[in-house]
DNA sequence: TATATTTGCAACCAAATAGTTGCACTTAAT
DNA sequence: ATTAAGTGCAACTATTTGGTTGCAAATATA
């Protein structure tokens, strides 16, 4: 089974889940409270995520607390990285263009 | 069917297509040579990536040259702004500790 | 102690995914 | 005019995905 931060940023629920933890640590029940779907589904996605340890979690009592692991996303930034310099390049040639004007 | 850039960049399949047509255009048979599988399948990452918008194509006679439009790729960067603060938060948490020392 | 809450795990299911082969269409070359 | 090359599309298949329900274990509360 492949499990990388780019197949867990795939599902918008991940992602929405991703956006949820970076704000505020949360149990599954209460992140499921933002979803449509069960808490099962919800806590599956937080499977994912702790597999590819962009979600860490922290147990206090029979609660378990899940969090954010945002180091891991720097992974795509590096991975964005061999493309930024053609972004810079077109960039400049829209600053070439409206220079024109 | 979601088509979206998130869904696109999941497989690393199609991760090597873009990485290699952000270098220069090509063929879907002169990109299929760079993989193990059939023209076919290679064809059929194509034309997601096509669907959502992050590969461009220009046909010249009987072949079509297929090239990056790394513009799309801004929306992932612009997804992961909201993650930025923390990397920096934890980063100057670092330089606390550097000059503590 | 008995009951309620929080959670993870397993079994199951429909849909999507990534791959294959075969075929038809268009364009180039002989 | 025939043949070869480059491509897209359809049909089929195995696997993965995202969802469900049911249940058992652990912890809190009455």
């Amino acid at each position: 089974m492949r499990r990388d931060i780019f197949q867990a940023i795939a599902d918008p629920t991940r992602r929405a889940i991703l956006s949820l933890l970076a704000l505020q640590a949360m149990t599954p029940n209460a992140l499921a409270q933002h979803f449509d779907s069960t808490r099962q589904a919800v806590s599956k996605h937080i499977k994912i995520l702790t597999e590819c340890e962009v979600v860490k979690q922290k147990q206090t009592g029979r609660e378990i607390y899940y969090h954010a692991n945002l180091q891991k996303m720097k992974e795509i930034d590096i991975w964005l990285d061999q493309f930024r310099k053609q972004w810079k390049d077109r960039f400049d040639q829209l600053d070439d263009i409206l220079k024109d004007l």
